[in-house]
RNA sequence: GCGCCCGUAGCUCAACCGGAUAGAGCAUCGGCCUUCUAAGCCGACGGUUGCAGGUUCGAUUCCUGUCGGGCGCGCCA
């Protein structure tokens, strides 16, 4: 709609120009908003007051020029001018009629785009470190990737959704190393667990099952794995030092197939785990990328000559170095250490280059804040690659905070005593979690409230829209239990009686519905979404409490009715792109 | 020190690429269940948009400075 008033708009441009009645100038980028005010119309523009500069005229002048050279249209009733010079257009009643018809014939999915403007989209999320459960911040950023992915194809793109697997690094091996030794301990080896390690149960679980599966087979009598190791911080030395040695040791202990079975035993039991999590938070993703296959599929290499073949990359005490700062990045990138191993950044350049050879227009990003410094990072990549910086969208997630009694809850990863993802989806409950997690923008701080987002009342917003839909479903039960007949040929003929202020209110909602959601598509928003879902969930409350629906005559019931079956639609299509159920019963 | 994000009602947040009278929810106060689910509805109260300048017909929005909060600045991943 707002697309067609623009259009409507640069014919009457277009005829002013031609007539020579009007001096303009460029024309800028015409905006068409919602009125607010519903006393001004459904849309407006302020088209008038920009052109009036170069016109050389006051902007109600250009307003009126405009308005009486605008072409005729059968979706508008009226054109008006306001205030300083805007031009507010009254659509004609017919649209919202033809939008309650649309709504209720295209069922959950009213409103999404038809996939014309089709675009290949990646969007890459989560890709939390397999070495231990997601914990409540992963959560926030597998919320809002799902959702976006979702929202981005209800608005008509071709996703495809990724989760990088960090399974080539330092830090998987001192999960290998902490499974290890808790094995040992298991089989009656007195260790010292390094205070790098990490502590959390599951790692004594994934030790259990290795006990099960290679019995005693991979044992080394502990004086031989702490013999000779350079001291721990808690024995006056460095943590980094001291698990970095313990690394070494329990490769040469093991022998390269033992280690790659401790390695690997880590790796697909928290891989497994995440998955499992997050299929219950239904997240899903088409595709776990391994970060070692870059490596063994030769893509780091290709990446690196790449760069070295545009001039990109110089040496540097012994390092190979990205000179990312002709690109905007305020540092060069080490690629390849001095000791030959490349950096992580490195894999980062593959995955990217990976990325966009497949094809896809655009490579989304979902990191969290802490990740900033990776933009330029990202940009300067693509931009060394020869490659065009916009096709890469970096989407921070800013921090969630859980609250807990009006106090902050307090997390610590490293000593295993985090809030879980798992955890705080039973708690509070998947849709109540998933709606919580993408309520707020996802560049705004999160305040997680525990205590709301478990509350089976009004003062839960989720609860909120449910029950609209809830109480749609509710009405239709009745109507069986009571005998009373529907018929949606006769409610949709008698929809034009629909003249109270809370159906009016109801149809305005699904008129701009589609809109709504392109909106939202366009600006990473899904809070936009659920913001929405909260209007039309309050317009409905109002309109179930001010008139009645099995109670009001025939003709009048069949159109409520049919009313609610297209109220319904948006309810459940909504719901579903923010990963939430729409319950029939609460 | 440099860089990024954020400061809006008592609290949590909106405000649609600069627009018309800055809006919701919670909290507080007052009403509404012999009728379709009260997990609901109706109403009231609540604001110097952190502060100081600037650009503009118009600024919560853009620019500069400043104060406050968060985060980042490895041959870690």
């Amino acid at each position: 709609m707002k697309e067609h008033l623009k259009d409507l708009l640069l014919g009457a441009i277009d005829a002013l120009r031609k007539s020579g009645d009007l001096p303009l100038g460029d024309v800028p980028e015409l905006v068409i908003e919602r009125a607010r005010n519903p006393a001004h119309g459904d849309f407006a523009s302020n088209a008038a007051l920009q052109l009036a500069k170069s016109a050389g005229r006051n902007p109600r002048a250009v307003a009126e020029a405009l308005v009486a050279n605008l072409p005729a249209s059968t979706s508008v009733a009226a054109v008006e001018i306001a205030g300083p010079g805007f031009i507010n257009f009254r659509l004609d009643p017919r649209m919202r009629l033809e939008a309650l018809s649309t709504a209720h014939r295209e069922g959950a999915n009213y409103g999404y785009a038809q996939p014309d403007s089709r675009e290949r989209v990646l969007v890459e999320f989560v890709s939390a470190n397999p070495n231990g459960p997601l914990h409540v911040g992963h959560g926030r950023g597998a919320a809002y990737g799902a959702s976006l992915a979702n929202l981005l194809e209800a608005a008509g793109h071709a996703v495809q959704r990724e989760y990088y697997v960090n399974d080539a690094g330092r830090q998987m091996d001192i999960l290998a190393v902490s499974v290890w030794l808790r094995y040992l301990e298991q089989l009656g080896e007195a260790v010292r667990f390094p205070d790098n390690g990490y502590r959390g149960d599951y790692v004594a679980d994934i030790a259990a099952r290795l006990r099960v599966a290679h019995g005693g087979s991979l044992r080394a009598p502990a004086e031989s794995v702490f013999e000779g190791l350079p001291p721990d911080a808690a024995q006056g030395g460095d943590k980094e030092t001291h698990v970095d040695a313990l690394i070494l040791r329990a490769k040469a202990l093991l022998g390269e197939t033992g280690y790659a079975t401790i390695h690997s035993a880590g790796l697909t039991d928290c891989l497994a785990d995440i998955g499992d999590d997050l299929a219950q938070f239904g997240v899903r993703f088409d595709r776990w990328f391994s970060e070692k296959s870059l490596a063994t599929s030769g893509a780091i290499d290709r990446a690196v000559a790449r760069l070295r073949e545009a001039g990109h990359m110089f040496e540097q005490d012994g390092a190979l170095w990205f000179r990312a700062t002709t690109f905007g990045d305020d540092k060069d990138r080490v690629v390849v250490r001095e000791n030959g191993a490349t950096t992580y950044f490195a894999s980062d350049i593959a995955y990217l280059l990976d990325k966009l050879e497949r094809g896809f227009a655009r490579a989304i990003y979902v990191l969290g804040a802490d990740h900033h410094g990776y933009v330029a990072r990202l940009k300067a990549a693509a931009l060394g690659l020869g490659l065009d910086p916009e096709r890469v969208e970096v989407l921070l997630v800013q921090f969630a905070i859980l609250f807990e009694h009006g106090e902050r809850v307090q997390m610590s990863t490293r000593a295993g005593s985090f809030v879980t993802l798992r955890q705080l989806r039973e708690d509070v409950g998947p849709d109540a979690a998933r709606c919580f997690y993408v309520m707020r923008s996802h560049e705004q701080h999160l305040d997680f409230d525990l205590d709301l987002a478990r509350s089976q009342s009004n003062d839960n917003p989720v609860y909120y829209v449910q029950y609209a839909h809830a109480r749609i479903s509710a009405l239709f039960r009745q109507l069986r239990e009571k005998g009373l007949d529907y018929d949606p040929a006769a409610g949709a003929q008698a929809a034009a009686r629909l003249l109270e202020p809370q159906e009016r209110e109801l149809l305005d909602w699904l008129l701009h519905w589609p809109e709504t959601l392109s909106g939202a598509a366009a600006s990473r928003s899904p809070q936009v979404v659920f913001a929405a879902l909260r209007e039309l969930a309050a317009a409905f409350h109002s309109f179930y409490n001010a008139v009645p629906i099995l109670g009001a005559e025939d003709e009048l019931r069949h159109a409520r009715l049919f009313l609610c079956e297209a109220v319904r639609n948006p309810l459940v299509g909504g719901l579903a792109l923010l990963g939430a159920s729409a319950p029939e019963t609460m």
